[in-house]
DNA sequence: GCTTGAAACTTTATGCTTGAAATTACCATC
DNA sequence: GATGGTAATTTCAAGCATAAAGTTTCAAGC
């Protein structure tokens, strides 16, 4: 809001970095409550509810290396994650016609069921962990966040 | 950019959880090159390093519950860390005086050296990974970082 | 000086995470 | 129709993370 430029006095380096210091205050607590909901509230957590959330976008299921490429996470995590879903009757392995190599994996109507649950919660609880930005906050914060997404080099960004 | 408002179509929770998953991405991203980065480059991890960069900041030495307060890590977590940072001569146990229960956990010289270099390196990282974001953009962001974080109930924010 | 309760840590069980090795299946070429 | 290379997945070893239980020590109070 203020246009006078006071940023002179030290390098643009530490301002990032305690700019970064301060991103990662407010994610890591979000996520933590979040987390702590999760487990409290429906016994189970965020690695589960990310590959539900994959999965429910994809109902006809996903093949093991295309849900690691969605969540960035390794082949062998993906496996553990999906093993312990099925053992909970929340997802399945199907066979893929045609290459015996793939699995998809797919949620269960049980597993559909339960994760319509998780995701009302899930928006409900981020509303209220973020109400303190008003919807234009909101937006500006957004623009920011794109502007620093926005590539130039190979950061991620997949 | 546009200055015509837009997000009346649809419920503040919604922009919200964009923002969410917006923010995660951003952070997601630049914590995982960290990983990779003191990884391959210093052979070392990112919980190492916050432990490390806490007992730096505290040359007489934290004890352990101190540090698990700091971090915001369990207890037993801190104890296996620090158990490895010993192991590899970057850190020492310190017996205190007067109460047998706790333990000062401390860098030793040689940690101090290693931590020095690491430091360097991990704010020239950060300012090449937030690098599209100007001075002015920072200030902006961390403004609104501010907002949100400030306190209404009881989130986190220790 | 004994008991009781709290504090500081460690240990244990379980789960998430990675990178690397191993396994199985596919496919192109010979 | 063997061979060799690649792809999809699982397995493995190590580290990080938590909650819960266990150990030792301290500090009162009696």
């Amino acid at each position: 809001m203020r246009p006078e430029a006071e940023q002179s006095a030290e390098p643009a380096s530490k301002t990032r970095l305690r700019l970064w210091l301060k991103l990662l205050k407010l994610t890591s607590g979000v996520e933590a409550e979040l987390r702590r909901r999760l487990r409290s509230e429906h016994g189970t957590t965020l690695p589960r509810f990310d590959v539900m959330a994959a999965l429910s976008r994809h109902p006809e299921g996903l093949r093991m290396s295309d849900l690691s490429g969605y969540l960035k996470v390794s082949n062998g995590n993906v496996t553990g994650i999906v093993d312990r879903l099925t053992d909970e009757g929340l997802a399945l392995r199907v066979a893929v016609s045609g290459d015996r190599r793939a699995q998809l994996a797919r949620l269960s109507p049980k597993g559909q069921g339960v994760f319509a649950k998780l995701a009302l919660h899930h928006e409900a609880w981020i509303d209220t962990l973020l109400d303190r930005l008003e919807p234009e906050d909101a937006a500006a914060l957004s623009a920011l966040l794109d502007k620093a997404l926005s590539d130039g080099d190979a950061h991620d960004t997949a």
